[in-house]
DNA sequence: TATTTATAATTGATATATCAAATATATGAA
DNA sequence: TTCATATATTTGATATATCAATTATAAATA
């Protein structure tokens, strides 16, 4: 019936939403008060706390300006620290507090159950084909 | 700076917003200040006038609450023009403005090219495929 | 060393996303 | 008709996206 050329980033589109917000509800059982993006930004800073900002910005596909705002905003709630960093004053040293870290252990388990309920009875050689293809999307994109 | 491990969910996040970033540019080289969603919505309205703003909402995959935000700004910039409906005075006429509909016609191509160049090498049956297994995710998250 | 250039982060302006609450109008039931 | 409920849209608050400009510091070079 359709024509999947005309459809393909509408669909593409509306899986990621979906996604967020069921992600975001089954967060929200959990933790108070957190997002998709937040989450990442402390498994990231968590796994590497050398990561600078840009560095960040760049891992999670956002933009500077952006994570300027959302690392403030999380320090705030005080799921990072952060301090200037002496061998490079422009640069910060952000670590996860107690709480970041707290938050970080009782999401971890949602996180695989969220996929694994996304990705039920699709097969690990489906997925490898849809990152392939995506893979070849973003390909195209960049390379013209 | 090294790769992450990626997930198919960060896949797909990349691919849309690189389209975007895409498409964005080319938008620009032909028309001045309009944004990838402005243009489904001068599409949607310019097919099915009798649309609805929470319609169209629905069908952009937006809250309402931004639709009316967008429908102002399309309006301030001259793209749309709006009436109240007599039958049900809750209601807009939404209509394009001769400045819209040629903003649609010189936007057209645009997006036939863009998905050409996205979808270079890449054959009906593949995106046939990531379109079923994209649709596979969607029902899970929906059904559950 | 002094000056230029590059880098990291921030800020400002404007648009969009999201949720909750409010407003206006329509519809249905008592 | 009158009241309760539903629907369409808006508004407010807060967060994020994007681009351009700015600030502070570091690195390169004349």
């Amino acid at each position: 019936m359709e024509i999947p050329a005309k459809t393909v980033f509408y669909t593409i589109e509306r899986t990621i939403k979906t996604y967020r917000r069921f992600s975001k509800q089954n967060f929200s059982k959990v933790v108070n008060d957190i997002t998709v993006d937040q989450k990442l930004i402390l498994q990231y800073l968590n796994d590497r706390p050398e990561l600078s900002q840009n560095e960040i910005a760049e891992l999670v596909f956002k933009d500077n300006a952006s994570l300027t705002r959302m690392i403030e905003l999380m320090v705030r709630k005080r799921f990072l620290k952060r301090s200037i960093r002496p061998e490079d004053r422009r640069r910060f040293n952000i670590e996860l507090t107690s709480k970041g870290k707290e938050i970080l252990e009782k999401l971890t388990p949602v996180i695989a159950e969220n996929r694994k309920r996304a990705f039920a009875g699709i097969t690990e050689e489906e997925l490898a084909q849809l990152q392939l293809t995506l893979n070849k999307i973003l390909t195209n994109l960049n390379h013209t």
